[in-house]
DNA sequence: CTAGGGTTAG
């Protein structure tokens, strides 16, 4: 009995400690414990998982698991259902359904919170379809849903492009007493806002008010990078300056929102008048914080202080992510040193990351901006995988060459595999083939892009 | 302990 209710204040001393980042402490106060005879259960396990997973990496959180099995301590449902979450966080999808397997195999039962988890992921993935099937296994099933299960449908439904169908799935579950928590209006709310629906987020955050919520920091993020998207500068910051009122500024999150979007569209002096508040405030930068950082210093071509971030980045004790590899590459891309950025594409290579289309679009449009059209050529065609992006990009800087019949062939093939492109690049070409002479060969292309309109 | 907001390319 006492030996157990050590365990208890030995895991809310773990978890408190977990919750300040401080994994090393929570390290020493879990081997101080065995030394005084209170040994860590599964619950302890489960909590260094979900800080290890949050603060380091996926792979650290995982490796708790082999350590829970050299202490003879089976790992539960919970231990499962926070590493395929953690996994599903950090966009490794794959790993999660892979784990919702080895959960399988292992003989432990899922729960409905590991079918909610398993709906993220499919919508994650952009498969909306295997998602509903979920749900409704879920709603026909053995399994009572739980709000969560709402609550990720609503968000899965919005982030995939059908915000109609959350609202009408939101307005039924109110019918049926559902009582909606912050975080179902603020998925709401981000879908209108990220659709454009201003009216309707506005209508929806109205309604909010009225039930008596008080918008929590998410609600006041999501709003504000609305305003920013909407070219509504001012408003933005107005709403960071009440966040800071209000004490929601805390972490990077605020910062981070207003300093992309001003990094964006050139204010670079804003940005790091933002920085600067921030770093004033004593915010402790995590990894997104620090990418922000090191792409403002990339924009303003301070490329060794940017470099200087990734080892403190490791010092930290974080991991760099796909962001922040990808930024540097578009910075040492913009700086015009190709060979340098074609080192660190091999070296995202050797560390596991696999391709990366993102990076490989950066060096595309380098090679175009930096007027070496043809090396963008002869990188373009051996590239086995290509998006919009990267027909946007090769398009719209042959067009800069003055290459316009090459332009309009690449527009017309990346139209014919179903990709878009932006309009004002369509518009360049056209206006280039005109501006060569080539009136007969615009008039073509504009049926063309006519046609394939009809067809999609 | 698990859902919601922030970071990369045109």
């Amino acid at each position: 009995m006492v030996a157990k209710l050590s365990t208890k204040v030995l895991n809310i001393c773990i978890a408190s400690i977990c919750k300040s980042k401080q994994l090393g402490k929570a390290e020493n106060v879990l081997i101080d414990g065995i030394r005084l005879g209170v040994l860590p259960d599964v619950v302890t396990y489960n909590t260094l998982i979900d800080a290890y997973c949050r603060f380091v990496s996926f792979d650290a959180g995982y490796a708790v698991l082999y350590r829970m099995n050299e202490a003879g301590i089976n790992p539960d449902v919970i231990s499962y259902n926070s590493l395929i979450s953690a996994a599903a966080r950090k966009c490794l999808l794959s790993k999660s359904l892979n784990l919702f397997d080895e959960m399988l195999q292992r003989g432990i039962h899922p729960d409905v919170w590991s079918y909610n988890i398993l709906m993220d992921c499919l919508f994650k993935l952009g498969k909306p379809d295997e998602a509903n099937r979920i749900f409704m296994d879920i709603v026909l099933g053995e399994f009572r849903p739980s709000p969560a299960t709402y609550n990720v449908m609503i968000n899965g439904l919005c982030k995939n492009g059908y915000v109609n169908n959350a609202l009408a799935l939101f307005r039924n579950l109110q019918r049926h007493g559902f009582i909606p928590q912050i975080l179902t209006y603020n998925a709401l709310i981000n879908g209108l806002c990220k659709s454009r629906r201003m009216g309707a987020a506005r209508r929806i955050l109205k309604e909010f008010g009225e039930l008596g919520y008080e918008p929590n920091a998410i609600t006041y993020t999501t709003v504000m990078k609305c305003c920013f998207q909407c070219s509504k500068f001012e408003e933005g910051l107005e709403i960071l300056h009440e966040m800071r009122s209000k004490g929601y500024t805390f972490d990077g999150f605020a910062y981070c929102t207003v300093i992309a979007a001003l990094i964006k569209t050139g204010r670079i002096q804003e940005a790091n008048e933002i920085i600067e508040q921030m770093q004033s405030n004593g915010i402790e930068p995590d990894l997104v914080s620090y990418n922000t950082l090191i792409n403002l210093y990339c924009r303003q071509g301070k490329l060794d202080d940017a470099l200087k971030l990734l080892d403190e980045i490791e010092k930290e004790g974080l991991e760099c992510d796909k962001y922040t590899h990808t930024i540097i590459i578009h910075g040492l891309c913009m700086a015009g040193n190709f060979l340098g950025a074609q080192q660190h594409l091999n070296y995202m290579n050797t560390l596991g990351f696999g391709f990366n289309l993102v990076a490989v679009n950066c060096m595309l449009d380098g090679f175009g901006k930096a007027g070496h059209i043809d090396h963008a050529l002869k990188l373009f065609e051996a590239m086995e995988v290509k998006d919009s992006f990267t027909y946007t990009i090769l398009v719209h800087n042959l067009c800069r060459a003055g290459r316009f019949l090459s332009a309009s062939k690449i527009l017309v093939s990346c139209l014919k595999c179903g990709f878009k492109i932006l309009r004002a690049t369509q518009r360049a070409v056209i206006d280039g083939l005109i501006s060569i002479g080539y009136t007969n060969e615009a008039k073509k292309l504009k049926s063309k892009i006519r046609m394939v309109r009809l067809l999609h």
